[in-house]
DNA sequence: TTACGGTGTAAGCGGCATAG
DNA sequence: CTATGCCGCTTACACCGTAA
């Protein structure tokens, strides 16, 4: 590990990564539940290989907005570099917004990923460490530490280290599952995936229809016994308001005030047959949609 | 604290199959 | 032919998840 915080040796070592084609990057955030949070560091790993932190750069830009611009100038707004992050979004808020480029979000691609290839109960680095690679027991309370104090803890900065570790490992394995489950539909084998939907409908239908009525009982004993909130579900009422008016009342207003008023509506099935001959009278303006819609057939006897 | 796409949920609609 | 119900699509809205 590398724990810069001269401005001169940041600014070379930002210089030399500006070189790479990808780069692994964590940030920590001083008074983040504050109204003026302030960027601590910005840590870089060049080097996904590096499974100790000995090659990650630690660059310590505590206000200093001098060397987080030039971070951006000649790292975030450049094409060529693929910046990757564990919810870039937030990242991206301290380290040039929109005007960051090539940035890969290991948190959007585990979200893109179906729950069958990746079965966890959340999608934090932690929890995708912990699953997808060797690391364990990963802490994570230093987290919520104070990014601002000076000097930082050897603990903080063996966190912070780690973290840009974590998650070079973790997009290498996210990589591999979406390199094996990217599918190309010319190429789909459609017998195979003809039976692996017979193989699971019955097991999936039994579940499904048993979570259905689990939740529609619990819905229902929550609702006679009065209860908002058990440890496991929530009971909250919406209400959603619908606005209707008398046509005919509407119809002449518009025409008596001379209100302008000009936009198509909907002609629904019901609408038509109760206009009857009035829409031979109309122009119609018919828009047509076409969609595809797949139909199971041959449904084979489960005995 | 922030952002905002995703997801859960309910309602409205059209298409389709079935029954009479 | 009509009436009915199921299914999938669309719309609207509330709320969630993730980083420090």
């Amino acid at each position: 590990m590398f724990y810069l915080t001269d401005n001169n040796d940041i600014k070379k070592c930002i210089q030399q990564l500006a070189t790479a084609n990808i780069l692994w990057i964590d940030t920590e955030v001083a008074d983040y539940n504050t109204r003026k949070p302030r960027l601590s560091l910005i840590q870089v790993l060049a080097e996904s290989q590096d499974l100790i932190g000995d090659r990650v750069y630690i660059l310590d830009v505590l206000d200093n907005l001098d060397l987080t611009n030039f971070f951006i100038d000649k790292i975030m707004v450049e094409p060529n570099i693929e910046k990757v992050f564990h919810n870039a979004r937030f990242d991206i808020k301290f380290l040039g917004k929109n005007e960051a480029k090539n940035i890969t979000c290991t948190w959007e691609i585990a979200k893109k990923l179906p729950y069958y290839i990746l079965p966890l109960p959340n999608l934090k680095l932690k929890t995708l460490v912990e699953n997808l690679t060797g690391f364990k027991n990963i802490d994570k309370e230093i987290q919520g530490s104070d990014w601002g104090q000076r000097p930082l803890t050897e603990k903080q900065l063996e966190y912070a280290k780690m973290d840009s570790v974590y998650l070079a490992q973790v997009h290498l394995a996210l990589f591999e599952l979406m390199k094996q489950n990217n599918s190309e539909p010319t190429a789909e084998n459609l017998d195979e995936l003809g039976q692996r939907y017979q193989d699971i409908l019955h097991e999936w239908k039994l579940l499904d229809s048993e979570i259905t009525h689990i939740l529609e009982r619990i819905k229902l004993a929550m609702q006679a016994q009065n209860i908002s909130e058990t440890s496991n579900f929530k009971l909250s009422p919406t209400e959603r308001v619908t606005q209707k008016v008398n046509f005919a009342e509407l119809a002449a207003i518009v025409q008596n005030q001379e209100i302008d008023l000009d936009f198509p509506i909907t002609v629904t099935q019901k609408l038509q047959k109760d206009f009857g001959d009035i829409m031979n009278k109309i122009s119609v303006n018919k828009e047509k949609n076409s969609s595809w819609k797949l139909t199971v057939k041959n449904l084979s006897d489960i005995n």
